[in-house]
DNA sequence: TGAAACATACCTTTTGGTCGGTATGTTGTG
DNA sequence: CACAACATACCGACCAAAAGGTATGTTTCA
């Protein structure tokens, strides 16, 4: 059986290309910079090419929206398997999916995330649902409001990278990183 | 001289209205709810009477944004002056501002900021010149990394009531305000 | 009266989306 | 193994609607 990079027609590699150039727009662009000819166009596919994947505009965006939402759960997941400490290990494997993330020259997903919600109504309700949802998950461990306020503010933080137009990275995030994740300890 | 509320035509109040229904569009539909169209049937004005206050979509996007921008500032230097004690001072009035607009019904200026901002690039950058400025102005007061905590905790505030698609308020929203302003004495 | 404050009508471009066709695979059958 | 039969992946042209914007009226106030 031949891999699927071997093969002429690789559609799981055009979807994914669809997908990552749909973000690369959107953080470039903001929201309405994802249009579908855009989309299609940046990843070398016709706009019948993207409605074969995608059977909407909104499918894309709520694909997009899947994909950061899967990836950052497996960042969560394996952060939280790492740390020895049960107390508040949610937000500290949040406060570093978020930062680890961020100095990354040109994909940063949890800010896209975000933008691709604000882009449509409905991904913002899948958004406020995953939150909820991973909030109960860890209620026993990360119920603290110490803890929330941490979490707040990493989502500030790429907030403030979203307005630094050049890809520059925020100063000190590192500083600021550490510092967030040792307030989650002194509780 | 009559009195603006009192003359049949009102100009002022037309621009106001305007920038009024811009902003509940946005928080409604998101960015891409802004449209002139939309606007100005909103406003109870043709299309060509918006393009009278406002010479394109751009510049209605950012008037929307000066002028909440001048409410941002207004408030904070109330929030400043009435505030007895120097450090941290602007934190604890960026704090107030923020929380303050928050559980108001339909009016949340604060996540009108980010939503408006985000649908134009150039809001975005004047969005970024304006935080800059402030910070510069008072850096002596406030440079201390706690305060830039909290600061960006209460960005993360109002982001998490902007996925509330109800007007339902954040739980306990008042008693996160406080903990915040607390952080910021703290010191 | 003349300038400001609007309305009406129209234009161009872009938007998301559809539809029929074609090339490229995959699978079943002798 | 060969070859039909089918399914998948994609292209290209077209479409109706909505987008931002303009040009020319008509009304209202000072």
């Amino acid at each position: 059986m031949k891999t699927a990079s071997q093969r002429k027609k690789d559609p799981e590699l055009v979807r994914r290309t669809l997908l990552d150039c749909a973000m690369r727009l959107a953080l470039e662009h903001g929201p309405a910079g994802i249009t579908v000819q855009a989309v299609a166009e940046a990843s070398g596919v016709t706009k019948g090419g993207l409605f074969h994947h995608f059977p909407s505009k909104q499918a894309l965006v709520e694909g997009l929206f899947a994909d950061l939402v899967e990836k950052l759960d497996a960042d969560i997941d394996a952060a939280i398997a790492e740390d020895p400490w049960p107390r508040g290990s949610f937000t500290r494997a949040y406060v570093r999916a978020t930062f680890d993330d961020l100095p990354q020259g040109q994909g940063n997903p949890a800010a896209a995330l975000y933008v691709s919600a604000l882009a449509e109504p409905t991904v913002l309700r899948m958004w406020a649902d995953w939150f909820t949802t991973r909030l109960a998950r860890h209620r026993a461990t990360d119920d603290a409001p110490i803890l929330e306020i941490v979490r707040m503010a990493a989502d500030g933080a790429w907030l403030a990278h979203l307005m630094r137009e050049d890809g520059a990275a925020v100063p000190d995030a590192a500083g600021l990183r550490e510092r967030l994740i040792a307030m989650t300890l002194t509780d």
